[in-house]
DNA sequence: GATATCTTGTGAAAAATTTCACAAATGAAA
DNA sequence: TTTCATTTGTGAAATTTTTCACAAGATATC
């Protein structure tokens, strides 16, 4: 039960939380896992392997009840709470995610938005009132933040990510194109946008050659 | 030599892109798998393999020339040449990928941007006028766009995704958390923000169990 | 020119992940 | 009760991906 569970797991896991919360929506009782697989596009097997690995939620002939999967899977992934997040970078994209609807509707609060740009400190964005990065680690520490979102431009980021954990956060999701250099305890995502378009354009490419 | 590439390699060929452009900025002449793989967070084996899908850029004793594999890497990955990219959704998110420095440093540039919003249509946002989607077809063809940005809210994405494979794109950046269905010749990639926050959470509500 | 030192490119081995395929539950119908 | 139709959970097989390990090429030094 507890061997060692891959990311791509995680990461389907999530995926079908997706889908569940439609069903829900959708007033399905019941979902079966090839139901699942077909809207993550994914196999069946998969999908029970998948959910195989952290128990035993279905019910043989019947599939999954879809609110008790949907229980489980928020569980699994830690959603089933809130969960405080700060905000490093008010730009255009760091806007953005202050307002970005879907982080509150998955239980992801940003308390508190940092920049140092001192005509953006003292504003009020989305409810939220940008601070003075000076005072981040204090703040951390107070409140006890475990996850920090860095939208800085990349030159900073890895002395933002210094000051997050030095404040005591775990977990970073980071838009700056920068390698974060970090200990292996701490977790980081990164998300590169123009990386994303590149993938895009190396099968946009590929196919003109095979043409 | 054109073997099936494992996505994953892609994925990867775009991180060397952007340590072999940092290490060119600092004049490096040469770089070594084992260079690369540090800077990647991968094994150095893996280094050679990736490139070596697509040729043989290195000398056996010297490691890469760094111009010679940046430029590699830039056409396999289809980024030496720039790309016209037509955005649709001018929300908080649309407007700051409008704003996003990286695109255009990478070779994409936002050409035009589409809403239904009657409010919006008109106005103009960082050098792009905002235009009506239902004169989104027209353009696509008139311009020959194959690379579309969705930044929709996720009830619109599929429609828009129609239009635009309509108007002739065959690959789709898609920042709602929806599943688009498309045909198999039409790339999609989704970034899901808040899916990135739950791979967090994951790790961090696991942690906890551990402890 | 011989020797020493690097570092690539790549088969082969190892490891990880996905898919297959079927026994075991489950409920419904006869 | 027995049969039939489902669908899970899971070993085993198949496939994919990563890592190892080393021959072969390249440069520098003596």
């Amino acid at each position: 039960m507890s061997a060692k569970i891959p990311a791509s797991t995680i990461d389907r896991l999530s995926v079908y939380l997706r889908v569940a919360e439609q069903l829900r929506q959708a007033k399905m009782k019941t979902v079966s896992s090839s139901q699942l697989a077909e809207h993550s596009g994914v196999n069946s097997a998969q999908v029970r392997k998948d959910l195989a690995y952290f128990g035993q939620f279905g019910k043989r002939g019947e599939g999954y009840r879809t609110t008790s999967l949907l229980k489980n899977l928020k569980k699994i992934l830690g959603v089933n709470r809130n969960w405080d997040v700060v905000l490093v970078g008010v730009g255009n994209l760091g806007s953005a995610l202050l307002a970005y609807p879907g982080f509150k509707k998955e239980g992801f609060r940003i308390c508190a938005a940092f920049d140092n740009n001192l005509l953006k400190i003292g504003k009020r964005l989305e409810e939220v009132q940008i601070q003075d990065i000076e005072k981040i680690e204090e703040f951390l520490k107070r409140e006890k933040i475990r996850i920090g979102i860095i939208a800085t431009p990349a030159e900073e980021a890895q002395s933002i990510a210094d000051k997050l954990i030095k404040g005591g956060v775990k977990a970073i999701l980071n838009f700056a194109p920068a390698a974060l250099n970090v200990s292996e305890d701490i977790k980081v995502k990164n998300v590169d946008l123009s990386r994303e378009l590149e993938m895009l354009s190396y099968f946009l490419a590929k196919k003109k050659k095979a043409a």
